[in-house]
DNA sequence: ACGATTAGGAACCATTTGGTACAAAACAAC
DNA sequence: GTTGTTTTGTACCAAATGGTTCCTAATCGT
């Protein structure tokens, strides 16, 4: 052992997946990225090895921080009805608020030409349709298993497309109505 | 007048469309685009003003090309069912099998940086939503008015995360089917 | 205390970037 | 054919890009 790295390795790949997840990855460039670890260029390329490989770590540390902790949240609801349960995918507080949802960020502008990147963004994606179709079956929506999985998938969709727009314009509607209204559940008050 | 123009700009403003809404903006180089257009360098900057310009100009084709197409048949259509009316807007087939939707992409990718662009998509997005409600309300689906807006929504939601997954996978499951469930529809054959 | 080892930072590099300048070429008007 | 005008293609440019080098400084084991 010699000199001891000066810098914390989880908050600079915190701000590393926080600069990747609103600007995208080409639009971030090295200068953007090194102030949002707060390194510089030395210390980057000696405990990393490149720009992209610092891009699949920071997809990494979201699916262990951001996802692991929805689908947490999505598996230990009390709430008592689904909708509510489903909050946690459509809360756009924190860094949701603006940036909407990196998954469906990096599949849209990576996926197609990037298999590393295709095959993280789809396993996560898989996480979080799982646990919602978990949400589904604790309360005994959607009929059957098969019937289930495809709702889930819809659910699943319908995140996406949610967050998408979200970039676009903060207005959302009202999430939960409709989702309320798509599980036959009694209007809430 | 002088030498006429060599290129056909229907056709260059097409090639430029297709590579934006492929690659998106910042990957696409000028090289990319200048061969995806069919012209040089000195023909493209005197035909059009620059980079920036001419992704605006491609938002705007796919807006009278893409999605006017789209609102015409989803108005036009004559299915027995909302959920077989609105199969424009999940068809897998020509640019859209492997390109996904060009307002999602472009709303994921620049709309938070760029206001043009946000105001772009939104007009395009509030013209689907319109369209699907337009369906919705030719198959009486939703209730009343509030409820039928609010429903369009969803499904607008529902487009543009099926496509988002679209670029990832092209694994899209029976989207027809959770429609159709979707809408309280009788099952299909 | 001291050598070994590693982090940090600035200067540097080749390549690529979007954009311009300009001369040759192709047409219309006469 | 000459002239005037506009397009086209190439050569060019400055700036920005991601990445490397190398020297200094800090810390550890002994």
């Amino acid at each position: 052992m010699a000199r001891p790295r000066e810098f914390d390795t989880d908050t600079a790949m915190q701000g590393a997946m926080r600069v990747f997840w609103m600007k995208g990855y080409a639009a971030t460039n090295l200068p953007d990225l090194l102030s949002a670890m707060g390194i510089t260029r030395g210390s980057f390329y000696k405990a990393f090895d490149d720009k992209e490989s610092v891009y699949l770590a920071a997809l990494d540390y979201y699916d262990d921080k951001i996802v692991s902790t929805v689908v947490e949240r999505l598996s230990a609801g009390t709430d008592d009805s689904a909708s509510a349960c489903l909050a946690p995918l459509f809360a756009c507080t924190g860094d949701a608020a603006d940036k909407g949802c990196f998954i469906c960020n990096a599949m849209v502008e990576l996926a197609p030409f990037n298999a590393k990147v295709a095959e993280r963004t789809g396993r996560m994606a898989e996480r979080v349709r799982a646990a919602i179709e978990d949400v589904l079956r604790r309360f005994d929506i959607g009929g059957n298993d098969t019937h289930r999985r495809e709702l889930s998938t819809l659910v699943l969709h319908l995140y996406f497309g949610f967050h998408a727009m979200g970039r676009a314009s903060r207005v959302h509607g009202d999430w939960q109505a409709r989702l309320s209204r798509l599980f036959g559940e009694a209007a809430p008050a």
